[in-house]
DNA sequence: CGATGACTTGACTTCGCTCAAAGACAGTGG
DNA sequence: CCACTGTCTTTGAGCGAAGTCAAGTCATCG
């Protein structure tokens, strides 16, 4: 019944949006008045990458690309939710990101990918070539900074991230991330907190194991704050709490 | 008698590397054989950014901007150590990055610093307007990509930090914050390792109490791995043991 | 040499990890 | 449609390690 794909009133939102191009969000470097999450990209640029733009489907699970791949492309995310995730030498596992719609990925490092990315749910991604975006970066300055601003914005985003795992309770940690799944959610379905992932990518990222996990679910439910309609579906039941657990950093 | 500052026969290094203008050190996009971290900048570039900037000098413990304040330029560092943190509701403060010479910081989000900056050791950086370097951007698209370059390595940075908290035991987020430190220290001096930040420090970083840090030196010295000269030197004794340590994530 | 801040050590508590076993779910093929 | 099967999830018991509180030592600077 349950499908891990987004809610069907969704798909039509999606086909509009990709009709436009490739689009990133993210907080621009000068902009003194926004405070939230803005369109980096001007429709004309949205319209240039499209047309250097390859739009690529993947199915839930599949592996976009693995670490230490030649890095040839950087991708940007149309609609769907991946995972971003390196395998430690001790077996352990460590997501370092969940990336959304409007979310770039694939920036390498010395030619090769530093990353796993795997698609949670089913995605469609544009898919740039490095050589491809480069000529276009020599060509429109103005896009340049606007990846760049993109790229700092996931800087800010890894930072918030050790700072989340930097929280000793399990069940603040998880309070943050449904919070993160909360703001990349529909906007529509602001009652429900829709869980693409797995408990156990969940505890890969916030660095806990598995069972950790489930226990601080337990614990929000006995506490009132989130109830855990099923694997895929918690509901915030107490506002206000919610969001104290959640800044209480 | 000791002080903060570096071992004396490095201010001859530092004086010629401030002639030669500011430097940025990282992972090129594209460079299929560089390993290491190399020279992003080109000669020319180095000196037209020497043109464009101001040489700043800051003694210990001065603080360079304030998180939420009017980010109106972006810093290199020439010389020295800060570090980059956040101060949370709760009180706690946490350390995001140490950074060193050839670092880039001051990357803004909504026209705002986002993180508190303070020189650990006397501290030399160039400032850079941001109104100043969005004008060289346009004019020189490639060396926008090389700041890029250096915004991606920082977000491997921001990554790696989060894998460190992620360790369950002291003694290995102390044994990495360690190998950071001699990564980032003379190559002369390999045999010493300089700590230039205060314990306090180091456990707001790795995110623990600063008992455990303690804790976590006495074990590895109990263990014969690292020697604790005093409270800003250290000597790794078994390279072996201590490599496997830090890389046993 | 006294004051202040940084560091060290010990005792006790808490909470997450590991191991183990059972329960729920989705996809498959008969 | 249903049993089968592997994966994902849940719960419990015991252990270990980091946090907290408290007391003290060391160092550095006036």
């Amino acid at each position: 019944m349950r499908t891990v794909t987004e809610p069907a009133n969704h798909s039509g939102a999606v086909a509009t949006a990709l009709q436009r191009g490739p689009s990133l969000r993210g907080i621009p470097f000068r902009d003194l008045a926004g405070a939230g999450l803005v369109e980096l990209l001007s429709e004309t640029q949205r319209h240039h990458l499209a047309r250097l733009a390859t739009v690529q489907h993947f199915p839930a699970r599949r592996v976009v690309y693995r670490a230490g791949a030649d890095a040839d492309a950087v991708f940007i995310i149309g609609a769907g939710v991946v995972k971003s995730f390196r395998d430690l030498p001790s077996g352990r596992r460590r997501v370092a990101a969940f990336l959304f719609a409007n979310d770039l990925f694939g920036l390498a490092a010395a030619g090769r990918y530093v990353n796993t990315v795997q698609a949670i749910t089913p995605l469609t991604a544009y898919r740039l070539e490095v050589s491809v975006l480069a000529d276009a970066f020599r060509r429109d300055p103005e896009l340049e900074l606007r990846f760049l601003c993109k790229a700092v914005h996931e800087l800010r985003e890894a930072q918030h991230h050790a700072i989340i795992i930097g929280r000793r309770h399990a069940a603040g940690r998880l309070a943050m991330l449904l919070h993160m799944l909360e703001r990349n959610g529909p906007a529509s379905a602001r009652t429900d907190v829709f869980i693409p992932m797995t408990r156990s990518d969940m505890a890969n990222y916030l660095s806990l194991s598995l069972e950790a996990v489930v226990r601080a679910s337990r614990r929000l439910e006995r506490q009132g704050i989130v109830d855990f309609i099923d694997r895929h579906h918690a509901r915030i039941r107490d506002r206000q709490r919610f969001d104290a657990l959640v800044a209480s950093v």
